[in-house]
DNA sequence: CTGAAAGCGCTTACAG
DNA sequence: CTGAAAGCGCTTACAG
């Protein structure tokens, strides 16, 4: 009559395991948090998705945790849970991702991490650069080349790395083509769509109209067009508009919305399998590129200045 | 030199235990599991963001799973998690919640589960039920005050219980008014962006034309909008149009929809507190309701017909 | 190289 | 009612 102690341990099917002993014995979980402050919902999604594909065939799990930078408890609530949880590590998007205290934090508990940034913020195989200027001068040099010369920047709030990174890929791209940025046509916004509508405003009370504008991301592109509508200025004919982000409303909105693609997706595999990589070289190689490349996706809401060859 | 052996148990500090032990002893996690097959994110997002904020002085995590409801081995991958992880409980949205043989599996697995759908479909203390006729009713009875007798509905595909149950509702709405519905002016859509704009297209070829439509989704709204026009109709003044799940893009859009908003976020709350509470009386109260009534958003995208009283 | 044993930190039935 | 002990199912150092 013994049933028991016999546990039959079968190869080849590596979900098997009971999580808690070995959770118990290792004293880390198979759990990768994904921690982020980010507003927009489908950047969210789009990064869990590609997260869950790049830890497809592993037993590891997605844990997510919201938060707000804002909090004060921050840094505490989120050291206690990696070191209570025993998270097997994290994946830090912006603008989480750039508070370095957290990841001293975090470095010090020791705490695998993987940071999601514009720019390089940390040892590469703890990086996923996205490169945002690379998009933000696209952006420019598109519409210089349709012929524009007074052209606006909506930029994103000084504590976003991104903001300043698609400012300076804006000025990158007009000094391709011999432009150079002219600082009151430079307005800051919060990359919400109401601060899109109130610098759009701005923008359209201006003695010398600008002929296109190139906004910090999509809610204020959309914000943009709200203004423009209501002040009777035709998009693309009057003013053209790019955007950065390519939300699902760039799609939606008509005239359908120049922006800047990040692949968002390929950025949460990419993460996930450097995270899982580095602590775990036999069972999953590391990833190819930790590294993202921005593309301009040409839509109706750009056209040639009207009169591309008048006095201006 | 006897260090070992002392373990401090701080009292008032519930997150101080060892998971892993803890589920090695008692077979199972803290963590919850949302299982979804939802396409909008940010539905997604919201429910996400109302489980944990339901979950919050608790330590249980959420762990997420989306998934792809035409998968032959779906519920079995799910029951394998939920096996392998021990999650405590999952919680499971529209449509992956009406899938009986699912369910029938967690069941049998002994998974405790909230389900989340438009009408009850399972015990009381495993259900959140959204009431979707309400808003359909609603929606219908708003359009028939200011006037409409012309009313078409696009409604979304046969195997989503919301779908029925909205163009429930809508029955119920002008019923009410002593309208009953034209089935030429009943089209099926597929909830998406794509669906929305062909239904359009076709309500708009018709002889005599719709003076309102009420779309399944917002998604599909916003289709019929790019529809109509490219066709040059005007919204409200051509033709008044009622979405439902009040997305952002509804207030991005112009003219902003009117349209019906479930309370996604609260929905995810009481989930989370029903599906805890249910193992665990002592810790949790139960959730003061498992039920939830949609409302009507009235904005730009309704007006009464021209001609309201003209020869129809 | 192989295999038995200790230990991970909890919970819970059980002896006192 | 209280407290010592067994057991949850793994991993890993260690003895053979």
């Amino acid at each position: 009559m013994s049933e028991t102690g016999r546990h039959k341990t079968i190869h080849g099917s590596s979900a098997e395991k009971s999580q808690g002993a070995q959770t118990l014995a290792t004293r880390h979980t198979q759990q990768i948090g994904l921690i982020t402050d980010q507003p927009n919902p489908q950047y969210v999604v789009d990064m869990q998705t590609g997260i869950l594909s790049g830890l497809d065939e592993s037993t590891y799990q997605l844990v997510v945790r919201p938060c707000d930078r804002g909090s004060p408890t921050l840094r505490d609530d989120i050291c206690r849970i990696v070191r209570h949880q025993r998270l097997f590590g994290v994946i830090l998007t912006p603008s989480i991702s750039e508070d370095e205290e957290l990841v001293e934090a975090l470095r010090s508990s020791n705490c695998p991490y993987v940071r999601i940034a514009a720019i390089s913020l940390d040892a590469e195989d703890r990086m996923i650069e996205t490169h945002d200027f690379v998009g933000a001068a696209q952006a420019a040099r598109h519409l210089a080349e349709l012929g524009h010369r007074r052209i606006a920047h909506v930029r994103g709030p000084d504590h976003f790395l991104s903001s300043h990174e698609r400012l300076r890929g804006f000025r990158m791209g007009l000094a391709v083509h011999e432009l150079h940025v002219d600082d009151r046509y430079v307005l800051q916004g919060g990359y919400t769509f109401e601060s899109g509508v109130y610098c759009g405003e701005r923008l359209l009370a201006m003695p010398e109209l600008p002929t296109a504008v190139f906004a910090g991301n999509d809610e204020m592109a959309v914000g943009i067009y709200q203004s423009a509508r209501r002040a009777g200025v035709r998009i693309p004919e009057d003013l053209s508009i790019v955007g950065f982000d390519d939300g699902l409303v760039a799609q939606r909105i008509c005239p359908t919305l120049t922006t800047v693609r990040l692949p968002i997706r390929y950025m949460g595999t990419l993460a996930a399998q450097l995270l899982v990589s580095a602590n775990d070289e036999a069972s999953m190689e590391p990833p190819l590129a930790t590294s993202v490349i921005p593309r301009l996706v040409v839509r109706e809401s750009t056209a040639p200045p009207r009169r591309a060859n008048g006095a201006s």
